[in-house]
DNA sequence: TCAAATACTGAAAAATAATGCAACAATCTT
DNA sequence: AAGATTGTTGCATTATTTTTCAGTATTTGA
């Protein structure tokens, strides 16, 4: 067995049993206790468990000031994001929707871009409060807890009041005969309102959303100034959104 | 067999158990360990596994994201926040200042608790936005970089029309002649706006706080139903305090 | 305190990896 | 078709990583 299948073993035993044995796991996994110590020794390294007599036990999360966001495919993300870059200018009012990409292209805002940015998304706001140049306006309402955005009647009232130049939307599912289509409600609501005050509206689409479909409409795709994936503009799966969209990036 | 059908079938090993071994693949595929080895560096850089010593695995797609506070003096204010737990009960409505006392306080807050908070600190919904019984509500406007809270009379405005039971105060500076004071205006226009909707007023006191000043008043020692700081009660630094103020905690 | 259990240390052994090289085959060029 | 080019393979050598083992130190619990 190699070495960081072990290691995967014990976090995972760990994680079940809230602590592990140094002589259990080296029966376990026939080797050495002294292999199993170095393996809890690496882990304690990477702050993956507390090490203690005869074993490890997990790391107290009490002490934990981190927050970590999970980011699905970041590769893809980062390709997409890189592309939505050449539509940055300085001077211009921003809208950014929610979602990971977004998340993942707000990271790429080059530093010294001087612009004004609404969003609604607790990550992306944390993300762009390091951003030294921009100006931050968070949108406040309730919280929807698993997305981290706030959603709600106070959201559409404060995006109604404002005139965006462009309006980056994370799309959650696209097709060419629904357009943009949303799981929630009221997520669909809020998105709606962004598009309503924005000049251009881009949709950041990574290539596995395409072509799904939820239930509550947010726009057509003729509404879309451009699309924006991971893909290459030529890409056959982008064929039959070329003829709806203004352009395809 | 040729190059590419060997890493198909590795590949295709790998997905079935989550590992494959160098030399149990030269074997089965009948070609030398140093093959492998080169095929495995080839499905590494195009990034379809990982290598490790003796094989490889699956890459990991847990990408994650990553946002750090840090929290001077943590175990004094774990102290006192976990004094200031005996003022939660289930039902109230509370606001929360910003901080990193109030960070570590909303850490701490049992998970059972049901109350709606209201808050203007990224960090903090970020904090509770995993709490599973609380209803958060995040106060917008424009973000001020540092302290990562909303400022400005967005952020008043919304506060004024709050009803709140209690309101957990972080403290900049307090002393008994002046009382609350902060650095910044803004942020004591916001604090004022909370006292002024809450049935009680927290003061969390760092006890490095104590008996220091800051140019913008919040308010009076005598507005405060009580004080909470990471000594005890009875401690000689909080004499003078005690006769102004209704709890010292 | 002692005895047992567990941990740490360093060195040697074993396993695995990386590198350069020559042989060979497939492909391309002329 | 002959020659050049390229890519793949296996081998020998050298480096690196991992494991074990023996001896010694530390921690634990009675």
């Amino acid at each position: 067995m190699l070495k960081k299948e072990r290691c995967q073993y014990i976090i995972k035993k760990l994680a079940e049993n809230q602590s592990v044995n140094t002589i259990e796991l080296a029966v376990e996994l026939s080797v050495s206790e002294d292999s199993i110590r170095r393996d809890l020794q690496l882990l304690h390294d990477q702050g993956l468990l507390e090490k203690v007599y005869g074993g490890g036990i997990p790391v107290s999360d009490k002490n934990k000031n981190h927050f970590d966001i999970e980011i699905l495919n970041e590769k893809k993300k980062i390709a997409l994001g890189t592309k939505a870059l050449s539509l940055l200018h300085d001077g211009q009012v921003i809208i950014m929707s929610g979602g990971t990409t977004n998340l993942v292209f707000s990271k790429l805002i080059p530093s010294e871009l001087k612009a004004t940015i609404y969003t609604y998304s607790l990550p992306i706001a944390m993300q762009l409060s390091q951003h030294p140049n921009i100006d931050l306006i968070f949108i406040g309402g309730k919280l929807q807890k698993n997305a981290m955005v706030t959603i709600g009647m106070d959201v559409v009232q404060v995006l109604s009041a404002i005139k965006a130049d462009i309006c980056f939307m994370g799309v959650s599912s696209i097709n060419v005969k629904s357009g943009l289509t949303e799981k929630g409600y009221e997520v669909s609501v809020v998105k709606k309102a962004m598009i309503q005050v924005s000049d251009k509206v881009v949709a950041m689409v990574d290539s596995g959303k395409l072509d799904t479909k939820m239930p509550h409409s947010v726009c057509e795709l003729n509404q879309l100034h451009s699309i924006i994936t991971d893909l290459s503009p030529n890409d056959p799966k982008l064929k039959e959104y070329s003829s709806s969209v203004g352009f395809l990036i």
